[in-house]
DNA sequence: CTATTAATCAAACAATCTTTAGAATACTCC
DNA sequence: GGAGTATTCTAAAGATTGTTTGATTAATAG
């Protein structure tokens, strides 16, 4: 094998990891993923695909080694083969948000009002959870905070949060988190808290980065913390 | 714009950034302008293809915002858009390195007797540069070294090692680098110095992640210092 | 064994991507 | 203006990708 033989199996190895991510649909998948493992079925109906469909894209993703199956009975879950996965999205994600100027359009095209939402970061929230001056919310669906959580969260799903608005404090700061910072569902429970007068704001991201980040994760409401938090593993 | 549309249009947008990365080539481009701006021939010449496909390649990567073109005279130079396109493209590197089996067998095949090599890391290199211990070697092209290069590193590309072997020292070990963990103008060179009888090892990165790390840098044997050396921005 | 459910496969088609060859453009030098 | 050079564009062929439809496989329950 000659050098450029060489060059061109190589370069072509690493391109069939960015051909799996080459595709919205995928990227949307990993997105899932990095949320909580899930069965095709979910996945499909999640994103707005058939099943068949969803099945072919998994399996471009399994191939480059990007999620794993599991077969459990009559149902097949994936998962994401390693946290690194997130970490290459989310890599991706950054730096085309930072390029590309449609998705800056995008975002204030359909998240025109997020500007008056009131919102803090990690390093923010973390400070003010250990005085303990904030509820913090998780609105995802419940399969994702079952998976893992910001310690002390509550988990109340977006779409039930009416019906449980009793159970939150109206003495303390509310901060509401769900999947990332292109997710609409905190943006959703921090309008309808503020508009039945609590004190809400969002986390400008989700949990998997919070997660990356290092800071502290509970899962099942059993306490499972990875030690002091380290800020920026970027 | 309903979320579906939204979420459509944004992973879409995402995706144009994978889809750049994509191909092979592409990739080998990308790799390319990491260690220095080039004009069209230069990179055609470099990844072995013809000059009109190349121009069509890097306006795939010109669309997706991460390279930028600049005309000067009747050449036009290509750069990369920022640096953390090269972080985007180490990131890919990175976990196909760890997910897939096929670059572990391309390297052991193609640089089977790298193992017989000893190396260092980046950690290792710089406080043995501290206590003057060794000599620093940058084999890559003079273009690229003229771009920046490790401080105090003498510029001797591969190709013209042989006639300045008078030029190095004995009495000390030479590290040797060049562009990254697959390339293999370092080991060739440390091939050649222990022939001679030089004491020579290998830099296991390249310069692109010297710099990334955040080590100090030198342009044109001026110091260009960024201050204190932090370690890991992965 | 049969029926049921979840997931995958196979075939087909449209759409997109890659490459080459040759033409066209943009600039410089004379 | 004309010649020469670097780059880009155009057109076309060939390969790859994405999606749907309907069939098929794998496991479970009765």
């Amino acid at each position: 094998m000659d050098k450029r033989a060489f060059k061109d199996r190589l370069y072509g190895e690493f391109a069939t990891v960015a051909k799996a991510l080459a595709n919205p649909h995928r990227l949307e998948l990993v997105d899932l993923l990095a949320q909580a493992p899930r069965r095709v079925e979910e996945l499909a109906a999640e994103a707005g695909m058939t099943v068949a469909n969803t099945s072919a894209h998994l399996q471009v993703l399994r191939r480059a080694r990007l999620v794993e199956a599991e077969r459990e009975g009559v149902t097949v879950t994936y998962r994401l083969a390693t946290p690194d996965v997130f970490t290459l999205w989310r890599t991706l994600r950054d730096l085309g948000t930072r390029q590309l100027a449609e998705v800056d359009r995008l975002v204030e095209t359909f998240l025109a009002d997020r500007d008056g939402l009131e919102a803090i970061d990690q390093e923010e929230l973390h400070r003010r959870m250990q005085d303990g001056s904030v509820a913090v919310l998780d609105v995802r669906p419940a399969v994702e905070y079952e998976q893992g959580h910001i310690p002390g969260a509550r988990s109340i799903p977006v779409d039930e949060l009416e019906r449980h608005l009793a159970d939150l404090p109206k003495d303390r700061e509310i901060v509401a988190y769900c999947r990332g910072p292109y997710c609409v569902y905190a943006d959703r429970a921090v309008r309808l808290l503020s508009a039945r007068g609590f004190r809400a704001l969002r986390l400008v991201d989700g949990f998997p980065e919070w997660q990356a980040a290092g800071y502290p994760v509970e899962r099942h409401g059993s306490a499972a913390n990875r030690g002091t938090p380290q800020r920026s593993t970027t």
